[in-house]
RNA sequence: GGCGACGUAGCCAAGUGGUAAGGCAGAGGUCUGCAAAACCUUUAUGCGGCGGUUCAAAUCCGCCCGUCGCCUCCA
């Protein structure tokens, strides 16, 4: 089975082919960093962890994350704070980085600046310039011709002539000579206060869709393998540098493009006025763990919304005390041998793939790691797994952790308890066996302080550290 | 107004023609000094509603109801 990817372009699903045989280049769109990403953004960049795991899995993969800092929001939200542009989305890239550490995911090759790029988006304004695709407005604005591109509108199924009639659009607003055209570059006004650059185009600075035009095609090439977002992004941002690009090259710009599902809270759209929005420090802030939070978006599938709710995450917590669990069982097998424990491996091996090469599939992904465990906790119960079996499960778990990101390989890693807790146990233990229940519960009492949590077990006390479990 | 998505158990969520995966929560049980953890069993004659096509429909078609998104800078 391939992989097969669902194409917005073409709103379907398409066996994937990339354009070099042993390489995937892939874009995906970043943060405007004017603020901390919340659980929203965080589930689009997530669906890009997955996404870009699964392609390594089978690809030597190149991905650019852009960040974008400069917009209206960061220039405005800069201003109110009386902090320079640069320091203050400076502070808002590093919390962003530590977000995308806690939720392990996993790095970009690049991470490029909207602020670094500025030279190579103004050659593509030249050029778009000079082949009268762009023109300046009456404000010095220079904006992008959409009838110069009988394609506009394809990626999101638009046709131009509907644009005119929506409600948001007020003509009052732009110098430019269609509604539906869009700026490339915007000319300084007083708003922008010392945000701007002079270059051939003028002085101002530029617009936002062109970032990804240039910085796309620098690290990556005219054409491209996917490139990804949120669905809001599939019109205008998307469909415009669709424009940009093709029209300045010539080439085709991109060959998938992916988009994810919005995450809403509690059945409504998440906004700081409903009180629902929340980061993901948030999150962390109320005590579940940023593996929770990675269970809880790989729960569902990116095309679809995702409802996050507390009570869900909380699912997503047991889910991963489970199999963290199950693992730590594993490890301490010493049984006989199980005889079908080939075939279920193979299942899992197999269904496991075949959900993720089913479009990211991770659901029915995640429910094959669960089914493997269905099967084989009656056995490990029963001391029916060998020491070199759960070895080869073990390896089946760690497989699909490349994808699903749980820290499975440091729980196992996590082995070593120390002397002095050792001591302690053996200590609970010989005054479990005297009946001194009460030394016994001071001793579990005192190891729980330590950070051990001891459960009583048919074959012995067994041991977590607390932080394993998280 | 235009375009589009979705509606499966208390909650989350797979399944696109062959008789409802998986997880969480709940209930019962095993184990246990207690506790915790773990394990076992159990939970939709039913897939928003009504029709239709078919030997067979959650899946295809039509209508209706409901929720949501996009339609110029929101992931």
């Amino acid at each position: 089975m391939p992989l097969v990817l669902y194409n917005t372009l073409n709103r379907q699903k398409e066996i994937f082919h990339p354009i070099s045989p042993s390489e995937v280049k892939l874009y995906t769109c970043g943060p405007t960093v004017y603020d901390f990403a919340h659980i929203g953004n965080f589930r689009t960049y997530l669906f890009e962890d997955i996404l870009r795991r699964w392609l390594a899995s089978k690809y030597n993969v190149i991905q650019v994350m852009n960040i974008t800092d400069v917009d209206d929001k960061t220039i405005r939200r800069s201003k109110e704070k009386g902090i320079p542009l640069h320091e203050y989305t400076h502070d808002y890239i590093n919390f962003f980085f530590e977000d995308l550490l806690s939720l392990k995911i996993e790095p970009a090759e690049y991470y490029p600046r909207a602020t670094d790029h500025i030279q190579e988006m103004v050659q593509i304004i030249q050029d778009l310039l000079e082949k009268k695709i762009a023109y300046q407005g009456e404000d010095k604005s220079i904006y992008y011709d959409v009838s110069k591109f009988p394609e506009y509108g394809k990626l999101a199924h638009i046709e131009v002539k509907e644009l005119k009639s929506g409600a948001r659009v007020s003509h009052d607003e732009y110098d430019k000579e269609e509604a539906s055209d869009f700026a490339l570059w915007k000319a300084w006004d007083k708003e922008d206060g010392n945000v701007f650059w002079e270059t051939s185009l003028g002085k101002g600075r530029p617009g936002w869709h062109i970032e990804c035009s240039a910085m796309s095609m620098k690290y990556l090439g005219h054409h491209f393998d996917i490139h990804t977002g949120g669905v809001d992004n599939i019109f205008p941002h998307h469909q415009n540098e669709i424009a940009q690009s093709e029209a300045h090259t010539g080439e085709k710009f991109v060959n998938y493009w992916l988009h994810a599902e919005h995450l809403i809270v509690e059945g409504k759209k998440m906004s700081k006025s409903l009180g629902n929005f929340y980061t993901v420090r948030d999150i962390l802030k109320k005590g579940f763990s940023p593996l929770a939070l990675r269970y809880f978006y790989v729960s569902s599938h990116y095309r679809s919304k995702l409802n996050f709710t507390l009570q869900g995450l909380q699912g997503a917590e047991s889910s991963v005390h489970r199999i963290r669990d199950f693992i730590l069982r594993l490890k301490s097998a010493h049984g006989a041998s199980y005889p079908e424990l080939p075939e279920v491996l193979n299942k899992a091996y197999q269904e496991f793939k075949e959900g993720m090469d089913d479009d990211l599939n991770t659901p029915r992904a995640t429910a094959a790691v669960h089914e493997s465990i269905n099967h084989l906790n009656t056995p490990l119960e029963e001391k029916s797994i060998s020491r070199e079996q759960a070895q080869e499960v073990i390896q089946f778990f760690l497989h699909a952790d490349k994808i699903l990101g749980l820290n499975l390989d440091e729980i196992l890693k996590e082995s070593h308890i120390p002397q002095e807790i050792q001591k302690l146990i053996s200590e609970r233990e010989s005054a479990r066996k005297n009946k001194d229940y009460r030394k016994a519960d001071e001793i579990r009492k005192a190891l729980q302080e330590k950070h051990f949590i001891i459960e009583d077990t048919p074959s012995g006390p067994r041991v977590k550290r607390i932080e394993s479990i998280s």
